[in-house]
RNA sequence: GCCGGUGUAGCUCAGUGGUAGAGCAACUGAUUCGUAAUCAGUAGGUCGCAGGUUCAAAUCCAGUCACCGGCUCCA
């Protein structure tokens, strides 16, 4: 089986396209194709072309501006420049004006082949020390591509013929962003100037609506929007607080997890959170892992070390005994919370945090049961990913780095044993070559969200460090002392992003099963309110979590109030529900479901809640009670 | 950390040197209402923080923290 069966199951696709007061209604319409650059060569001629008048249009308004490299992007293109002074905003609104200009003048585009001291000269001759920095660097031909007759650039094409093929009215300049020249912070810091291009502006329109998408789906304004978490400026940055809501789902999920865990052979773990810093001596984070920690603190002479990562804890535990081959594989899970200090500027969210919980486990085995542990790791995660709707995955395998520690045959016998598993499991997968640790090859997976975006959040790793470290062992069948293989894993990755990429995914639309609040209860008067706070009662004892919405508004007010926070099932409980001992159920993913007992509701809640499922499934309610009870 | 931008009420935002504003949310009262906003009223902010300039600073200046878009890095 193929590891992507199908994004259309990902329930986002029937997610509301709309803003949070409308109502939710089918599923999006299917929508004009937008290709990316490496997938249209028209595209392609289009961006780059587009980024050679952007650059002749800067240094037209900005003579000093000295132009570095202007590739495309899947989405656009963008060109790098060192100029005196940072442009800005405003600046970009007379540089797209003058690109318009420039297009407008329909000027050809023509490539040129020139010998290298041909070339050196031209750039010379216009003091472009980038350009000969590039020249330096290029084979021959030497090609360059001329833009009308004032301007050229050094460039391997391909491009338009004329700048009559722009639409002047399909490309926008999108934002500009610091860059380093060649990517390497230590260079010159160079201006980048965003930009997308598209053939026409219906296309222009459509990634326009789409990036509105993904903001509408932002995980940082749903959980503002929903009350999940926040992250408080006066606890510092990238430190979340879960709100009750954001809580109750995290419970929900770890609940979950530790269920999926004992059942797949696991067991759970507890460890400190702070270690003697000698513990990150032997297990060689100080080393090579300093930068990301925060700073020892001292206690009683001794200096402590705030956990990055829970590996060593999990070696030690290990080895706080001796084992028998007849013990493993040992199979050990925590949901582990480490701090890792990130620079200011690169916090995002939920994403990109300070303080974390990972879902980390460790397994310990011999030699020849990576192959079945490996497979065993891929088919929980497959189980759990898919449980919320994530089942389209890319696969990366990364194998022997140069450098890196452990003999050959070791290495061979791991890399075949990911590989062996990956194969037993059907999913096809990249090959990394060289991209593995130091210290063992891995398999990463990047999960596909309901718009398309890959996000990686599992991973399982080899290591041949620790337990060489750690002088770990186990007493094998001839009574000699063995190594034991390590193996490193984690399905979420980090709980707290992982929750960010699922409420994106969702677009805050969470199903039923992982609602904080599942079901609301609506009483039309305050007659009715005994009625529904004697349901509440009930849903609750059955271990649903319903709510009774007190606020004495009327009906559409609570309607929409029940809407806007994305409430799963609203269940509306008048006069005539209350005679029927039942509530009129409204939920966002079925539509209307009529008028249910209050039996029927709380037996499908209470399946669903097993299930794990999206939605309610009541049987014949809308049939029956409706018409049964409103003939009187 | 770097480049650019932004910090004003719970949220979205207006306010460019002279008494801090709006809508929504919240709270109170009236209304007892049938599937996306009933009406009226009340309360809520040392304008991110700490300095400076000024008779006077949300507004001008330098600093700092945080956030946003990127770069770099990363779970």
């Amino acid at each position: 089986m193929p590891a992507s069966v199908s994004a259309a199951v990902t329930g986002a696709d029937t997610a509301p396209a709309h803003e949070a007061g409308t109502i939710a209604t089918g599923s999006v319409p299917v929508a004009m194709v937008l290709p990316k650059t490496s997938e249209s060569p028209e595209l392609l001629r289009i961006r780059h072309s587009m980024s050679h008048v952007l650059a002749m249009a800067v240094q037209k308004l900005f003579p000093r501006a000295q132009v570095t490299i202007g590739p495309w992007t899947e989405s656009g293109f963008y060109y790098d420049f060192d100029a005196p002074d940072p442009f800005t905003e405003a600046d970009l609104k007379a540089i797209k004006k003058e690109m318009v200009r420039i297009i407008g003048k329909k000027l050809p585009l023509e490539r040129l082949e020139v010998n290298r001291q041909d070339a050196e000269d031209r750039i010379r001759g216009q003091n472009e020390p980038y350009k000969l920095e590039i020249l330096a660097g290029l084979q021959d031909p030497i090609t360059l591509y001329t833009l009308g007759e004032e301007w050229w650039d050094l460039c391997a094409g391909p491009h338009v013929a004329n700048t009559s093929e722009l639409n002047p009215k399909a490309f926008e300049l999108e934002s500009v962003a610091g860059a380093y020249w060649r990517g390497d912070e230590k260079n010159a810091q160079l201006q980048r100037i965003y930009g997308t291009a598209w053939q026409t502006p219906e296309q222009l329109a459509e990634y326009k609506r789409r990036k509105e998408e993904a903001l509408r789906r932002d995980h940082r304004r749903i959980g503002t929007d929903l009350d999940l978490f926040s992250i408080e400026d006066e606890a510092g940055a990238g430190l979340v607080f879960w709100h009750p809501r954001g809580a109750r789902m995290r419970l929900l999920i770890e609940d979950y997890w530790r269920a999926a865990h004992f059942e797949d052979g696991y067991e759970l773990l507890y460890t400190p959170h702070v270690a003697d810093i000698d513990l990150w001596k032997t297990s060689g984070h100080l080393d090579f892992y300093r930068e990301s920690m925060f700073g020892p603190m001292e206690v009683d002479g001794r200096e402590f070390q705030l956990k990055p990562m829970n590996c060593p804890f999990h070696v030690l535990t290990y080895a706080s005994r001796l084992r028998s081959y007849r013990e493993l594989p040992i199979r050990w899970a925590e949901l582990g919370t480490v701090y890792r200090y990130e620079r200011p500027g690169v916090m995002h969210g939920l994403m990109r945090v300070r303080g974390f919980t990972q879902d980390d486990a460790h397994v310990f085995c011999l030699p020849e049961q990576i192959g079945d542990e490996i497979l065993r790791v891929l088919n929980l995660t497959e189980r759990i990913l898919s449980t919320f709707d994530f089942r389209h995955y890319e696969i990366h395998l990364s194998t022997r780095p140069e450098s890196s520690i452990g003999e050959d045959a070791v290495w061979d016998l791991a890399t075949q044993g990911l590989i062996e598993a990956l194969d037993r499991k059907g999913w096809s997968y990249k090959i990394d070559a060289g991209g593995g640790a130091f210290y063992g090859p891995k398999i990463d997976l990047k999960i596909e969200d309901a718009i398309g975006r890959l996000w990686q959040c599992s991973t399982i790793q080899l290591d041949f460090n620790l337990p060489e470290r750690f002088d770990l062992e186990y007493v094998a069948a001839d009574g000699t002392r063995r190594r034991p293989i390590m193996i490193h894993r984690a399905i979420f990755g980090s709980l707290e992003r992982f929750f960010g990429i699922m409420t994106e995914n969702y677009a805050g639309d969470f199903p039923f099963w992982l609602a904080a609040e599942q079901i609301r209860l609506l009483p039309v008067t305050d007659d009715v309110r005994p009625w529904a706070e004697a349901l509440q009662t009930q849903l609750a004892a059955a271990g649903v979590r319903a709510s009774v919405d007190r606020s004495g508004d009327r009906l559409g007010k609570l309607i929409r109030t029940g809407e806007q926070q994305k409430i799963p099932v609203l269940a509306v409980i008048g006069e005539r529900e209350a005679e029927a001992g039942g509530a009129s159920l409204r939920s966002r993913r079925e539509g209307d479901l009529g008028l249910a007992p209050a039996s029927a509701l709380i037996q499908a809640a209470v399946a669903a809640n097993q299930a794990r499922a999206a939605g309610l499934a009541i049987k014949g309610a809308v049939g029956s009670a409706t018409a049964t009870l409103q003939a009187p």
